[in-house]
DNA sequence: TTTTTTAATTGTCAAATTAACACTTACTTT
DNA sequence: AAAGTAAGTGTTAATTTGACAATTAAAAAA
């Protein structure tokens, strides 16, 4: 088929919007521009697809140029096309969203970059769209997490219940009752409990749970009533 | 920003999901190809976008033109952009996912396609990755519609109890047992009843009822267990 | 008119889940 | 040895769920 001129070709990109948790905070990774236009500003990390790639590719490889990673957890969150979205060119952007451990990755990351990680209440302003695309981003990190057990992608291999409360709660925006959520996760099957304790956190020390990937968490609902809050 | 030239330029499409419900029955909307390539096969009905569009208004502009319909539920649900996915030439697309009360509208279908309602268990062959996009479609509808009430939106103005349990129960691919179900549905005080009865499904006739716009849908959630099951 | 037929409507109860609530424990620091 | 701190744990009432079947309204048939 013989392209009409009138439909557009646009550049694609795509950006990736990653979620780490460190001191208790969730937090987005982002990253300075080094070149005008806009230089200095913050935005996410992202990047135009190559000939022989699709988007999840790309996105992929984005996220290894930054990080080093590859392997994580990773999902499209939304495509935004608004006409206007780049002053510079047409250009429509795939989002996708990773989950990564900030712990066990730090230092891989790419100091080409002036990447920077930031509380998600301190977003500071971003280029385009991208504060609508971080907003995209944290109503679907609800409405999964409520359902299925991602957010220990945030987690190291060893984390206690206090820590994935807190987890919770910076990602609903809200506190929960300990004794009811221990109950709840718990009931899941999906933790094992350590013989060992982790003793950053208080003088008495908290037990190390891991997942259990064996168990097919079927049943993981936790604070559904929240999921669209 | 100069457009580099290992970037590429793609063509970029929207491709639009028209769910309906008639006779009990889930139902996608379909045309069929009058062009070659892929001349008579089956496809979701799509279109590129043009310079001014961004894809929400660019699947818009495609509904309208396939059912004269503007104004209804429309939601983005995938961005799909394998390489190869339109043999023909780079296209990645944008799936939006309509749903629409067939009854009222279908003397508008636009007969310069040849578009025809499936039952969503009888898809035919389709061509590209349109069956993928199908499958997300469903799975998109399942997850809302579990927490949201927006299968609604398939329905008449007025409507009965069990049709909408029908509804359910095609969506969700099972079946409820109506005491348990009506229970929980008006529980969510999101319906009124009329004082006037459907004569059609059965002699003693069933209570219309209708939607309660009023009511924000803040704890409505049937059937959560099936979200992702 | 009476009887039959069909689908709509409605209720109960036991079991499971939730939400609300506070004390004890283990360990460190003073 | 005492004080301090966060972890861990249990109970109860209220609500929600899931499983189950009889009654009702109207049309159709006898």
């Amino acid at each position: 088929m013989p392209i009409n001129p009138k439909y557009i070709q646009s550049l694609v990109a795509v950006d990736c919007l990653i979620f780490g948790f460190q001191n208790q905070t969730l937090k987005v990774l982002l990253i300075k521009r080094k070149l005008e236009p806009y230089q200095k500003e913050w935005s996410l990390m992202g990047g135009f697809l190559l000939e022989k790639e699709s988007a999840e590719i790309a996105a992929a490889r984005v996220l290894k140029e930054l990080t080093g990673l590859t392997g994580v957890y990773m999902e499209q969150i939304k495509t935004f096309s608004k006409v206007d979205r780049d002053p510079t060119e047409r250009t429509i952007s795939i989002v996708y969203s990773s989950l990564i451990n900030i712990n066990n990755f730090e230092e891989q990351l790419n100091n080409d970059y002036d990447a920077q990680w930031f509380n998600i209440k301190e977003i500071p302003k971003l280029i385009f769209d991208h504060e609508d695309m971080v907003a995209e981003g944290r109503k679907f990190l609800k409405r999964k997490a409520a359902l299925q057990p991602i957010l220990f992608e945030l987690l190291a291999e060893k984390f206690t219940i206090p820590q994935i409360q807190q987890l919770y709660e910076e990602v609903f925006e809200t506190s929960f009752d300990k004794r009811n959520f221990s109950r709840k996760l718990l009931a899941s099957k999906l933790l094992n409990k350590l013989n060992e304790k982790d003793k950053f956190g208080s003088k008495k020390g908290a037990y190390y749970y891991q997942l259990n990937t064996a168990t097919n968490y079927y049943n993981f609902n936790i604070l559904l009533n929240l999921a669209f809050s």
